[in-house]
DNA sequence: CTGAAAGCGCTTACAG
DNA sequence: CTGAAAGCGCTTACAG
């Protein structure tokens, strides 16, 4: 018959029942801890199977004192190109996550406000969290190591207490103007964004670490930092094209993007006249005129790695490899 | 004494316990439901607020048979425009549900992918479903409506059976396009993004009917659909100043922020030469120059919404009234 | 107005 | 190898 009656939902009482035995041998054979025999294993998975029984994961958290959730913190005021990784990283840890059978809970977080940290850790229904920023202000990290709740970071940390996971910037961003001097240009320019954020500083350093180790003089009046709009960094373009700059190095591909729709609004021919790369390649650099050269992060990676971080701390042992994040180069036609 | 001892987590039992009472009594008291002394109710109040008791709200929900969670479902592939547009619905859902001690979930649909929302039943772990996008393929939405879960839809949806909430895209489409044909303008172009989303069929609609209804004719050669990238763009831009359009209508941020770099690389004057208008006001508009005409849409409010709508499903009384979405039109410079 | 008891659906010592 | 029992921290008829 196709009609079958309403789905009803089994409970680990309702197995015991109709298989003859106790409860605790089905939860053993679900769990597959404690002893149990083959042919009764066989039997409750067999069962379960063809019932599609699915435990009750929240009964099963009160039982063992965990939740099955990790909260991801989320600052509110995100903008373009952090969210736009920002989404990969989640697209990784959800993977990871659901792989363990954890789910993710969101939590919004205004900035200095901890309440809805509070909340969370009131509520007791994570085991753990994952901070998405680096930039989150100090304060919540403050917060975050009082708190009862194990942690891990997206970004870097100077505190060896602190686990975190972070890409390679100042390493990219070293290696990234190192090509480009490598090439030949003496006078890069750099177009930065928000310098409170962890990730603006690192490539930055970057960025100085190669002129060091080549023993390339860099030019302060080409540095741009904090440049956030179409006007500003036009203004920044215009500057560093007059001083002389033969390359920019862009920090993300916001500005990149902004910088190249301006370069080509002043006519000035990218790669002929001046060079051109970026440090994130999003989709948003496929499509440009010429293709801009850019370091290439692999935040879905990130994620995932975060996700198997937080895993092991909760005491999963995640089969997944937390081996060091790497970047590509990828070299385009801007730079050549 | 500043050092006290480890915080320790009170139960039910333990109130009851420390004020000699029962813990009915307590979990009446704080619940609000069934009767109780009103001394009693304060003596326990007091003691809870000391302590800072926080029922576990796990424990609650396996006894109420609830979980106290939304699942917020959200495209894996989500582009920049929808992506910055969602951000703030997600702000907006997760205020609401937070008021009434919800939890937000997400899970990321892949295409037409049902599984993780199989799973989200499977593990019972939300209450109710909150499906982000008006794309969402119709697999997912014939599978949410045989699915156990009640949900609601951010987006239109012909189907009487489906909560949704949406914006009032046709609407604006036509509020917008009739203004500018108010102010004269007889040969407006459209540059549209993808044809497959709702979104993109409503605005369009929107811009023919103000046509209709103003008796002038719609010219097919200055409509551009499935515009996503800067070469198409600049392409679409060149053909329809060539065409002699007097008046660009852009389905949204990004297309019109391509759109604008197009014009000022092929030095075609906004205001003077051609007017321009976008259908989605994001902060990438506003340091454009000149200030781009915008439909402002509140997509905090929508998400809002969306979460009040479903709370009311799942039998909470949320005070936020449900009014009529409505839209802005911001008057800038490019239509003057 | 208040409480003892059963129950939500699991897990896990403990005993056999 | 298997099970009875207690427990996770709440709620809620039911009885008084």
């Amino acid at each position: 018959m196709m009609t079958e009656e309403e789905k009803r939902i089994y409970t680990i009482d309702d197995i015991a029942r109709e298989l003859g035995v106790s409860k605790t041998t089905v939860s053993r054979a679900i769990s597959g801890k404690g002893r149990i025999g083959q042919a009764t294993r066989e039997r409750v998975l067999a069962f379960i199977k063809e019932h599609d029984y699915r435990p009750n994961v929240v009964a099963r958290g009160l039982a063992q004192r965990k939740t099955y959730n990790i909260a991801l913190l989320m600052p509110k005021d995100y903008v373009a190109t952090e969210f736009l990784f920002f989404k990969d990283c989640m697209n990784g840890i959800c993977e990871v996550a659901s792989e363990y059978n954890y789910d993710i809970i969101i939590s919004m977080i205004d900035g200095e406000d901890i309440s809805q940290i509070q909340r969370l850790e009131a509520n007791r229904k994570v085991d753990g969290i994952i901070v998405s920023r680096a930039v989150v202000s100090s304060k919540v990290q403050k917060y975050l190591k009082e708190c009862r709740e194990p942690f891990v970071l997206i970004g870097p940390s100077d505190d060896p207490n602190i686990p975190f996971i972070d890409n390679k910037n100042q390493e990219a961003g070293k290696e990234l103007t190192s090509i480009m001097l490598m090439k030949g240009m003496r006078h890069l320019a750099l177009l930065g964004g928000n310098q409170s954020y962890n990730v603006t500083v690192s490539r930055y350093q970057g960025f100085l670490d190669a002129h060091h180790e080549l023993g390339i003089p860099v030019d302060e009046n080409l540095i741009f930092m904090n440049v956030d709009n179409q006007l500003v960094v036009s203004e920044a373009v215009s500057k560093l094209y007059a001083a002389g700059a033969d390359g920019i190095v862009c920090m993300d591909d916001v500005i990149c993007s902004m910088c190249m729709s301006s370069l080509r609004e002043k006519k000035i021919q990218v790669p002929a006249q001046i060079k051109a790369a970026s440090m994130y390649d999003s989709k948003n650099l496929e499509y440009h005129n010429p293709p801009v050269t850019s370091i290439k992060f692999d935040a879905v990676r990130l994620g995932k790695m975060a996700c198997t971080k937080l895993l092991k701390i909760l005491g999963e042992n995640p089969q997944e490899e937390i081996t060091p994040l790497n970047y590509q180069v990828v070299l385009r036609e801007s730079t050549q």
